[in-house]
DNA sequence: GGAAATTTGTGCGTATGTATC
DNA sequence: AGATACATACGCACAAATTTC
């Protein structure tokens, strides 16, 4: 073995340049057409590859969020989901076995920045949806799956207010992941009317513009939250 | 069209079928013989479809992480890494446009999370680690890349001292999407050499097991990095 | 509304790389 | 070291779904 070095290198099959290149062609808009894609009997005689090879490279480009194949019709570029996200996030935490509380943590501290940047950006629309999310959680409150559904649609609508989008998206993939915790939590005697109001004092805050206050309610907020959610699981 | 829903059930394809199914035997361990995989064809075989079905469901698996095929070998069950979350991540940044700021702005909040956790759960053996890594840095403070690389190392022996593994890969994987940006700061006259003190101090504040002091000079460290990065934009 | 054209879905054969005896 | 067995990589043909005229 006269090798000085052993770091093998790969060699790259067609399908991942080919998937590599179509992803560079959509994120630069160069291959589009009204999103959508050239057939794949098109794109094999452009890549002068075979067919499958094509096949094969839009199933990574379908992975990464950047395609949807529809059968007997095309294929169409896409956006990634925060459900992508989130999907990858769920298979960390299965092969690691990573705790509700480890993901609690990472929640609290990206809700409270979020909460604290869109007690000065959010506008008025992004407040009177939280209200509409709040008034329907209220209507809701004996339903619930929807009415967990609509306290996570109430934190993200706080990150989007951010107006930071990246912050937004794992906002959301965490709220998925914990929506069985929170549901959980929700059935802890008194705690689901508990939490219509910390929101309606969230939301409150945030209409006052100040950052402190929003920042503070959040974070008693989460901790109630997180308690419920302790005391149900013993 | 009398169709009262237009939710159209996209219905499923053998390739996404089989590959739901292989990822959850993955993920249960079921399927593993001293993670390998069996072979496309036994695949193919045991879930009476072609070898192509089974190759494409592995194209999916491929980029969610889990497995990894060699030419001629088998393929193999491998565990997601951080590149595949920041790969991800990378995506949303082009396709939405989001600044280095909004990106900034969740390092710094993960990151300080991180800090104060580290300052009560790092071992002696994560400790030292950083240490090393500080000294290293110090001696290839010239060669900017490898330096930059070691200031990021620094960062994740940080999250990884705090022994919640989805906070580390967070922050892995953000630490390499920002990589170009601290570059840029490092350039800064003085701020090369001012960023390793700083490294030095919160690697003291570890050591004494001050989460408060930890996160103190990490928000400092934090601070003076961005406004590097700031400085040579413009 | 139905036939033709187009597109993706599926199956199988061949080429090539890797390990083993 | 070479031949053999077995694995993945690649190409082509046909089936099924969708759109179009």
């Amino acid at each position: 073995m006269p090798a000085l070095i052993d770091i093998k290198l790969q060699k790259v099959n067609y399908y991942e340049q080919v998937a590599d290149i179509l992803e560079d062609s959509i994120l630069d808009g160069s291959l589009v057409e009204n999103g959508k894609l050239p057939s794949e009997a098109d794109l094999a005689s452009k890549f002068n590859v075979s067919r499958t090879i094509i096949r094969e490279s839009l199933k990574l480009l379908k992975e990464r969020g950047l395609v949807q194949m529809k059968t007997g019709n095309g294929s169409y570029i896409t956006r990634p989901e925060a459900s992508t996200v989130s999907g990858l996030l769920n298979r960390f935490i299965k092969l690691d076995n990573i705790s509700d509380n480890d993901i609690y943590v990472i929640r609290y501290s990206l809700e409270l920045t979020a909460t604290r940047i869109a007690a000065e950006k959010a506008s008025d629309t992004d407040l009177d949806k939280m209200e509409e999310l709040t008034d329907e959680m209220e209507r809701q409150k004996d339903d619930i799956d929807r009415r967990v559904l609509l306290d996570c649609d109430f934190h993200v609508a706080i990150a989007r207010a951010s107006g930071n989008v990246l912050l937004a998206v794992f906002i959301e993939s965490i709220s998925e992941i914990l929506r069985k915790v929170i549901r959980r939590g929700v059935l802890v005697p008194g705690r689901n009317e508990d939490g219509i109001v910390r929101h309606r004092k969230i939301l409150t805050a945030l209409r006052k513009r100040d950052p402190d206050l929003a920042e503070t309610t959040m974070r008693e907020h989460l901790e109630v939250s997180w308690d419920n959610m302790l005391r149900n699981k013993a």
